[in-house]
DNA sequence: GTCTATAACGAGATAGAC
DNA sequence: GTCTATCTCGTTATAGAC
């Protein structure tokens, strides 16, 4: 892999686990075994690097929304499969990219969050559509309009991963999952 | 206000707002007027402090337990006044102290940690409690246990403030408020 | 209880050689 | 592209006078 590749590996993990402001470019250059001097070249601030990262994490995200929604599956499989990230996410002991840097926006450079607003609203987007299409097929019940209810669902997702990081306790976070979508099928 | 007391709300506005890596003893020092090495006199560490903060704000949180608890009013009026803590914590600029620490909790001192779970442990099982008067009396319908329907709502509450703080949007965390406790009552 | 002074360390970032 | 060396500043924490 590429050195600059490696960087935004090591870099998007330990925001993640630690937060913008509980890692350093120490902590990369150990890990990718270069200097600290030598992170400045691919990444003169680090601003500059987790702006990149907060781009390619959102990247890699619409890669997996795409291949969900070209997926035959049924919308209420669709949002089984969103959830799955989120899963892997806890089992890798992280918190989403986007979650963590939202707790911290008060401490983040301005010019980080145009892109983590975005992040929010591509998720938003997404769920809205699927939730949508669920309703008109009479397979999803909704009490709210379909973006309500993506902006409650991507919200319970957020926070059952920042619970699950206090507690430890990832079978209620599997349950609460389920529960969210056992709440928007047909006969409940 | 007695010093101590000085420090630590200022010490609890600076979490809930930059998170436990986001402030130092020299912005508490700007805000009370004293000198960074004086805290030291009241909070030994980092750690002793914030410890103290956690064990405070959830005995802040059990005082608005009980009044919400003690009034005469249905199971999902209750549901609302708690909801409308988390509406304050908004409109005040911060994240729930708990959440906070909860996305950090990685970097923090273990001995923090038994303290966050039990803050946590509280809030779950006060909901559950409210969630299953509330169903004895035909008020909510469920579709999981009362437990799990608490873990459900703790979760996206503290993501709906997680994701207000990123996008600003206010009336979507009222939204998402509502379309919680209308999803849960008869006929919904 | 509050102060000055300072220790000891780590942070982000830069200069310039190779 | 990576290095050594260094700068400047901020961090938590301590010592000891008042």
């Amino acid at each position: 892999m590429e050195m600059r590749d490696q960087i935004l590996a090591s870099a998007q993990r330990l925001v993640q686990q630690r937060g913008f402001n509980g890692f350093s470019y120490a902590d990369i250059a150990d890990e990718v075994g270069i200097r600290k001097a030598s992170l400045h070249h691919y990444f003169p601030t680090k601003t500059d690097l987790v702006l990149t990262l907060v781009e390619v994490y959102t990247a890699q995200l619409e890669a997996e929304l795409l291949r969900i929604s070209n997926a035959p599956s049924p919308a209420n499989a669709k949002l089984r499969a969103y959830a799955e990230i989120y899963h892997g996410t806890l089992e890798s002991g992280r918190m989403c990219l986007g979650g963590m840097l939202a707790t911290e926006s008060l401490t983040l450079d301005p010019a980080l969050l145009p892109s983590l607003k975005r992040f929010f609203a591509r998720n938003t987007e997404w769920l809205t559509e699927i939730l949508a299409v669920g309703h008109v097929q009479h397979l999803f019940v909704l009490t709210g309009s379909a973006a309500d209810h993506a902006r409650m669902l991507l919200s319970a997702l957020q926070g059952a991963l920042l619970i699950a990081r206090a507690t430890g306790d990832h079978a209620a976070f599997d349950m609460t999952v389920s529960l969210l979508i056992s709440g928007l099928l047909r006969k409940g």
